[in-house]
DNA sequence: GGCTAACGTTAGCAGCCACTGACACTCTTT
DNA sequence: AAAGAGTGTCAGTGGCTGCTAACGTTAGCC
């Protein structure tokens, strides 16, 4: 067990980390498709491709089918639950703290309008 | 113009593809926080720390100020916007097709109880 | 069995990225 | 103005990453 646990969080941000493994997931967001399609419509070779799905299957983000020689990918949505979690936490929590110094700061330009007026 | 226009999500998702910068960004989630405290909180380089603080600051995801010699820091949640509506847009659509599947395949399972039964 | 189609896998290479150390800059203090 | 504190920036380096080309593998067909 010399293994360091991987942060599955980590994985799916370095995953989506580039543009054509997202291009990959929206392609395959509603329809499945097989690896060849999906090579198809990259101009790069289909080995890169194939690469790049490797990455989304280990990621959690893709779903594998296979059917005869043929390979059909699915994404799956659940992969995400856990970025969109962390994004949920982030921006409630620092949206939370935004809101509270614009209080603060109104709180504070109200005083300044008193000094004036006062 | 010479220059390709960069996508906004990449960068914010290159940004975030990177542990260490989303430690910072919830350091400075709630709390602004100097340079120089982001960076004793880690064992890398001040440098390093001042680098990665860049990269969040290039991809919108942080707010500097300026107080005397120190530059103080706090993350920007309207920097997350737009992939959220990406992983939105992705959870939603893939969803609905997983939903739209099950209920495709509990009516297969469904002929196939009524051929068992039949 | 031999052949082909549709894949994944490996080796090797170029470019990028995170890191460090040295240097430059900007305030504040005296 | 000189000195020091607090930071950003630059050059160089090791490691990772995305790419291609060649090879290996599995399923269907004759």
């Amino acid at each position: 067990m010399g293994l360091t646990e991987p942060d599955p969080t980590d994985e799916v941000l370095r995953a989506l980390a580039e543009p054509r493994r997202r291009t990959i997931l929206r392609l395959v967001a509603h329809d499945e498709m097989s690896a060849g399609e999906i090579a198809a419509t990259f101009e790069v070779s289909r080995t890169a491709i194939s690469q790049h799905v490797t990455v989304l299957k280990n990621a959690g983000l893709l779903t594998e089918r296979r059917a005869g020689t043929r390979r059909l990918y699915r994404a799956r949505p659940e992969g995400l639950a856990g970025i969109r979690a962390f994004l949920d936490e982030m921006w409630a929590g620092a949206l939370d703290t935004a809101r509270r110094l614009a209080e603060a700061e109104r709180g504070l330009s109200d005083d300044v309008d008193a000094e004036r007026t006062g």
